[in-house]
DNA sequence: ACATAATCGAGACGGTACGTCAGGTCTTTTT
DNA sequence: AAAAAGACCTGACGTACCGTCTCGATTATGT
């Protein structure tokens, strides 16, 4: 039975769909997200609830929609003159022929970024919420997650050809390498995370743990 | 105001703790960590709300309870002849004097227990929540992570003694470049986590991306 | 202050007319008046909600039209041949010189129609509306009750004139005397509503309840 | 499943309970009974919704019940000297010995009654919503209407003891005779219910229309 | 052994938010 | 210009849980 038609999207209001966005990021950075409710961001946007239940299905995809949205807002701000770059923001990895300095500066970037307070409660919100929920959790994944990753994958397979890294390297594991004891302080706030740390990951990795033969 | 003395636990009754422990976590398991209810944990377990209530401050705090009272029991069983090894489970990491055979032996089991799907709900619903609230996230690390990674600190400054790892590399973040990317791969789910990628990042790790001078 | 200009009735689509009134007494009966809704009506009739709002103040009124069209409707099939019988099905009460035998075979048609399970959700839905808000009850009256109260005032001011009912008894009482314990019946179900009661009624009304002087 | 199985009446809080039949009676006689609302009684009553919903199948039944309070109460100050006279404010009917002026007395009083604005409201919609819903309106009739019906009976009775009306006429029929007419008048609002109207009624009805023969 | 005091199971309470339904208004497109 | 369609804001619905509270009915000491 109830079929259950999806609404037609070509009537949608986009004032409304912007306003909510904004309302959802508004109220995940001031009270978090777990207080953060779709009444909450109704009345916020000067919306009915009607119009959030009819285009979403959860608080997590309204706030995934809304961060999906600011990242592509965000990166249209700060690179409208290289849209050669690629989309989310992506530069790519800079490749000055020092792979090191090149992984520092991206991952002290990326330091900056995870310790930036006003983006942190929505970030966190919504890979919490991936974890748990797969679904989520996969378009968090595809939509911001993996082109970043991809980018690491081009540089260190620039880096092999170039005889920076061995060639029995696989990039998508040495990515981790890098990336994942970062992310792995962010979220479970083991240690801190610092610029220092950044660098010591990326020597770490380079040069390996063992000595040499 | 109110002092809010709190309720004396000497004469708090074991076997409702116990049963409140036994309910959330099958709860958790069979419904999920968002649709486990305290009300539903009281009624499952036979128990006024109250007496949850009194005890403890929040829903996540009842699970992190019945979680580490699970590992407790579930090291007491697995290891009741070697009680030098300390509480936790932790029997620390082999030294066989072969780094890297010992650290894929380690991280192995470390897959299949993060791949064990009855573990895998309250794991994962424990570590969301942890990462919104610190507090419990906090708990969560002392509790359950540092343990852990202080074997890896002990093994690795072994192997720095045996002349196995150089002597600058910081065991700490040796330790992460070797946890965390297994970590990420189960949070995040981007890739499989099987055995053969553990191998992988402990080869890597230890012998380093760069290509040797 | 936009005046609110009423639409244009000229243009008015009789065929949409039509299928609300219809859709509206068939949701009636068979769901009862307070689950029909407005929107339920448009989407049985086909029809667009506004095309409602456009010509109708409430819902209450949407029925009372569909009721006065079905009325006038089963007059004109009844008794097309005789239309100087007057409007609404009004035959007018018969006057055979026996005012009793009159009168209990007209409210012995009454009671029949009132018990007739087709029409009584509409009619008591009607009812009770009109007791609540003045105005539709006022519309209910004057265009279906009163013009059936007039046949009585003029059967009993012939019978008057006959000499079969005393000077000093005002119709419109008497009418009421008759009538009037009818209605209770069926609308406050204190005792079933049969031909007997009608007979015992006209009886009662007639001979008085006092003892003769 | 689900027995629904009712609360606990012994727990129940009659603070709250007083509070919502009075937040009802308000409400109705303010806004009317469309538009009170179970959230309206609620916020007035300074009570959660559940409290209603746990004791109260719908709006109507909580307005009954807060109008057969209010009589109850109403009763208990009026007459509290005279427990013999019965329950619900029964005092029974005067028997002067003059049947027509004592019927003339009490139907009088009916009409000031059924003219008071203030309890107006509260019956029409009460009795409004009983002529749709056969349960609520038995309800209505059985605890409100029947007592007031069987004093009549009684006195009625007493008369033809007395030879004041005749051996065949049924007390049943008879009363409503009388009172009919006027709920008539006042549910339909045909014509205004005054004392004349009142007298009228009983002198036609025990004198009868018919011509004395 | 027993008084006494805290905990226990139970569940009613004042609330908040849920997700749904319908009301009545507005806009777009079709007839 | 009216009609079909349906998105929109509004607000009430009835439900689920929240965390607090009040009830007897067990316990479990500490005289």
């Amino acid at each position: 039975m109830s079929a259950q038609r999806p609404p037609d999207s070509s009537r949608r209001s986009d004032r409304s769909r912007r306003a909510i966005c904004d309302a959802a990021l508004a109220l995940v950075g001031e009270v978090g997200y777990a207080k953060t409710t779709i009444e909450g961001i109704a009345a916020r946007a000067g919306v009915g609830k009607q119009t959030i239940y009819r285009w979403w299905p959860s608080k997590a995809a309204v706030l995934m929609e809304a961060f999906l949205d600011m990242s592509a807002r965000q990166a249209a701000e700060s690179a409208p003159e290289t849209p050669e770059a690629g989309e989310d923001g992506a530069y790519g990895i800079p490749d000055t022929g020092d792979l090191a300095a090149d992984l520092k500066l991206v991952l002290r970037a990326t330091v900056d970024e995870l310790n930036d307070p006003v983006s942190e409660a929505p970030t966190r919100a919504l890979t919490a919420e991936g974890i748990i929920d797969p679904a989520l959790g996969a378009q968090f994944v595809e939509a911001l997650l993996e082109p970043q990753l991809q980018l690491y994958v081009t540089r260190l397979r620039a880096a092999q050809e170039a005889g920076e890294v061995r060639e029995e390297v696989d990039p998508r594991v040495a990515l981790e390498l890098l990336i994942a004891p970062l992310t792995h302080r962010w979220l479970l706030r083991t240690l801190p995370l610092t610029h220092a740390y950044a660098d010591a990951v990326v020597d770490h990795a380079l040069s390996g743990l063992a000595v040499r033969p």
